[in-house]
DNA sequence: AAAAAATAGTACGACATCAAACTATTTGAT
DNA sequence: ATCAAATAGTTTGATGTCGTACTATTTTTT
């Protein structure tokens, strides 16, 4: 079913159901979150080609952005890449396995490790970022340029409601 | 690490390794995809405190919003939750086993079944579709009523573009 | 009427992820 | 200095999802 018409259907069956409840917030929701989806699924279109799910490229990637040729642990990548420590772990072995990373002991301490990329794997993240920089760029390009900034604005309300649930919860 | 942060962090190292391309856009989608993914995190705490995923739950709900004593087939509730069918079938096993719905043969179709909802998966359904209500609406609490007209709009601008993208490539 | 094609649902295998338990090492407290 | 606590990373087991293959039944073709 596509997009619009599977929140439509939710959302006004519910609404048929219980007339007591207002379901446009959840509206907004289904269709920010569905919407947020398929641009996931683009992307993820793009990494695939290249033989790497998105996980494996935001690792790749995180070293990548940090310098052509750079050195990070496994620790700070799991923190920026916000993905669980034996997540992260199964993520190095697939990447050390295709060869876009290697590891090796840290010396100054040796609980850690020092994650690589290595040529072949900067190469792919630079292809990888070019599509992914224009399929985001394509995304937006039906829209207006003040609609986006109102759009960003509401976004960031939204985040800043979020986030300060958390806490509150 | 915070979403906001995150993303800056993404974005502004990526411009300094890559000044060649604009990662302008595709800070708004990962902004994006991080807000819907933590509007959707806070529905999971919802559905897993009454023991369900959200995947139980949508199969539940469709059922719900139904009717309260509802019959579907396995083969259209897999297409309106946009759910693979060996998916199904496990959400049906669990839902099964929690004793929220039931699966009898369809005599007029011997290769299909009739899934049915029960009284407490009736109870459980309601109980969670009032807080996700709830829930989206204090999401968007703090955003101003035009400015989330705009919001919706700019949302369909970019799944038409995505879905008409689909064609394309 | 028989054979071929389509359809409904399930079983199985693969996969990415996480939480919890575990090993090895370093840091901190006394 | 010693022992407890914290930290880094991996291993193990569980989960939810999908794609493919499979069984049973119905529909379509000839």
């Amino acid at each position: 079913m596509e997009i619009g018409k599977y929140v439509d259907e939710t959302v006004s069956t519910w609404q048929a159901q219980r007339p007591d409840l207002d379901f446009a917030p959840m509206g907004y929701m289904l269709r920010f979150h569905a919407m947020a989806e398929a641009a996931m699924a683009k992307i993820e279109i793009i990494t695939k080609s290249h033989g790497l799910t998105i996980g494996e490229f935001d690792v790749l990637a995180t070293l990548r952005r940090h310098g052509t040729s750079s050195t990070l642990t496994p620790s700070f990548i799991a923190e920026v890449a916000m993905v669980s420590p034996s997540g992260l772990t199964h993520r190095l072995t697939q990447l050390e396995k295709s060869g876009h990373i290697t590891r090796s002991a840290d010396n100054s301490d040796r609980r850690s490790s020092l994650v690589s990329i290595t040529k072949s794997g900067a190469e792919v993240a630079d292809q990888i970022i070019e599509l992914i920089a224009k399929q985001s760029a394509r995304m937006y390009d039906a829209i207006p340029a003040r609609d986006l900034e109102k759009f960003s604005h509401v976004v960031s309300l939204v985040a800043t409601q979020l986030e300060s649930e958390v806490l509150t919860s």
